[in-house]
DNA sequence: TGGGTCATGTAACCTGTTACATGATTAG
DNA sequence: CTAATCATGTAACAGGTTACATGACCCA
């Protein structure tokens, strides 16, 4: 249960509200793992039933109240056991609608096939540029909170994006080649 | 939905029985979508509900009785349709555990955390030798079947598969060389 | 005599998506 | 004055997973 226990890494760094788990999902982590606000709620819910949260009310004048949760002992422990499950079959693994589309893209005019190609490539150029700017991103936002292993595995999958944004526009533009020399 | 219209798509080659899409699925397609049987017997009830398909059922003595499904005009148009979007978006987003595993490692030991990439490693090397195999498998499955054209995309999304993996392989020996050069 | 293939599914459950609702404050 | 941010969720639905059930045939 990847959600969860990617909730429960974050809240092990550090106590947050719902509002802020959303923000990370939205702004760092959705590289490898997109959540919606309404999906960490009801989560944060189940998880504190399930006792690996605990949650303290924050009374706010200015702004709305906001529930802060924790992580407790045995969310600690839940979190240890399934990092220590390495995951690696599933890094190997993948489901892509776009290679669905493309497996069956025969049925479809190689015109429309190409302008497909073209604006993946686009997309694949607009994330490299991105990712430039991206180093920051997670550094300001926990330089103070990551200890410097923490720090160690975040470059490891910043790296692993790179690698996968490039393999991507390789692979597009040798497409891109293909389909154009063979009409 | 990928499902749906990768169900569809095969079905638009050939007639076939759910226990074969299954097949197709498992054998074929396993490396960008993955479905379970009971998934798919579902999913051809929806689809002749809606129109998409039609079945015949064929009776047999030896062995137990099939339902060949077929895929009607309405869903010709569904697939064309659904093949025209491109679904390019997708292509770049991912949803990984094991890169959430190892965002979290940092709390885990390094030599844990060492052997998981090994284990990675072992498991590229391992799909890298499969893919020189694999040429043969929808080849044979599909020689007759397949048009020209749809050798040509089946051919790209073959190329994709081993550049993912000759990524994951680089990417893998890169992280075991950061995390036994920093201790 | 035991395990694999052929062939169908059901039921319960878990996870993810989409649409909606509220209402104050603050910055442009 | 309008849009974004703060902060919480609910409800309904769609899609994926796991466990189970049946029963004959074929091969070692």
């Amino acid at each position: 249960m990847p959600l969860r226990h990617g909730m429960l890494g974050l809240l092990n760094y550090k106590s947050m509200t719902g509002y802020e788990l959303n923000k990370i999902f939205r702004d760092s982590l959705r590289f490898f793992w997109q959540a919606q606000p309404s999906q960490i709620y009801r989560e944060l819910n189940a998880m504190e039933k399930d006792g690996l949260l605990s949650s303290a009310l924050k009374i706010q004048e200015d702004r709305p109240n906001k529930k802060i949760y924790s992580i407790t002992e045995s969310g600690k422990h839940e979190l240890e056991h399934w990092l220590a499950q390495g995951h690696v079959e599933d890094a190997l693994s993948m489901r892509s609608a776009f290679l669905m589309n493309l497996f069956l893209a025969g049925d479809l005019s190689r015109d429309k096939n190409l302008n497909n190609l073209k604006e993946l490539k686009t997309k694949c150029e607009q994330a490299l540029a991105q990712m430039e700017n991206s180093e920051t991103a997670v550094h300001e936002c926990y330089e103070n909170v990551m200890s410097a292993d923490q720090k160690l595995y975040w470059g490891l999958t910043d790296i692993f994006g790179r690698y996968y944004y490039e393999m991507c526009l390789r692979w597009v533009q040798d497409a891109i080649r293909i389909l154009e020399g063979w009409s």
